[in-house]
DNA sequence: AGCGATGTTCGCCG
DNA sequence: TCGGCGAACATCGC
């Protein structure tokens, strides 16, 4: 689930369902997922309302005067607004209950998701070292944080310190939509394919955003329904190949991405 | 039954 | 300091 186009889907959907609404109660229901005291958490939930939300990379930050939720989704994180008459939602780590009778509950089923609390936004981002925002930067922004790097592009792109957002799967759409090897190091890229690297980063995740992250429904035409074994490219029909770089796993197609 | 998984972090080493 | 690599985390679905 979550990669940018996710968590964007998520603060949407928080947007819609969940502003305004007093909260009268959160419940923890494991507190694994907490990276803030649960204490500290209630005491900056309770009685108040969510008033807005941002996002920066693969993290939704919730303001509630005067502090932010913070939620990272991990790799199985989710949001669900339900009605109380029904049924936790499974895999719920977290619930925030309205005084309307409805709650939001904050799944993860792998336990890699996390909650925090800041007082500042831009305070969190440095400590997590945050690059900028991957559909959110500018030009100026992408050119300056490559000066001087010579990671390999696969890396680079998954490293949330360079950019922030991109993940595995979009990872691999935005290097095959860009002609680019995996194992490419970005100081040998020269400037007009930078510049359709950038326009190629904020083309796929615009349109993950606009399919609201749902992976199922892409058009052949993209690598990401082919991301499996014994698929060709849509593009020259060769065998699509699975590769690995640091310990993760991608795909590319060997002659449209050749290095 | 074993393996893989849309993420992050840390330690090791060049 | 940068950056590649591998392990660890936890758990479910195929």
């Amino acid at each position: 689930m979550p990669e940018l186009p996710e968590v964007e889907t998520f603060k949407l959907y928080l947007d819609k369902t969940s502003l305004k609404q007093e909260i009268k109660d959160v419940k923890l229901i494991d507190i694994r997922v907490l990276d803030v005291d649960s204490s500290v958490l209630k005491k900056s939930l309770i009685n108040k309302r969510f008033e807005y939300s941002t996002r920066h990379g693969k993290y939704l930050f919730v303001f509630l005067n005067p502090k932010f939720l913070v939620l990272h989704f991990g790799m199985t994180g989710d949001l669900e607004y339900y009605n109380e008459q029904i049924d936790v939602p499974k895999f719920s780590k977290v619930i925030f209950c309205f005084k309307n009778g409805f709650n939001l509950a904050y799944i993860s089923r792998r336990m890699f998701g996390r909650i925090y609390i800041t007082d500042k936004i831009e305070d969190f981002i440095k400590l997590k070292k945050l690059g900028p925002d991957a559909y959110k930067m500018s030009f100026e922004d992408f050119t300056e944080t490559l000066k001087r790097r010579s990671a390999i592009l696969k890396n680079a792109l998954l490293n949330q310190s360079f950019i922030a957002g991109i993940g595995n799967i979009y990872s691999d759409e935005i290097l095959f939509r860009t002609k680019l090897n995996p194992r490419t190091k970005l100081d040998e890229i020269n400037e007009s394919k930078i510049k359709e690297f950038f326009s190629n980063i904020k083309e796929v995740l615009k349109f993950g955003i606009k399919k609201e992250g749902d992976l199922s429904t892409y058009p052949k035409s993209f690598l990401i329904p082919h991301r499996k074994k014994d698929e060709r490219c849509p593009i020259c029909d060769t065998e699509i190949e699975r590769y690995e770089i640091s310990g993760r796993h991608g795909f590319f197609c060997p002659i449209c991405q050749k290095e």
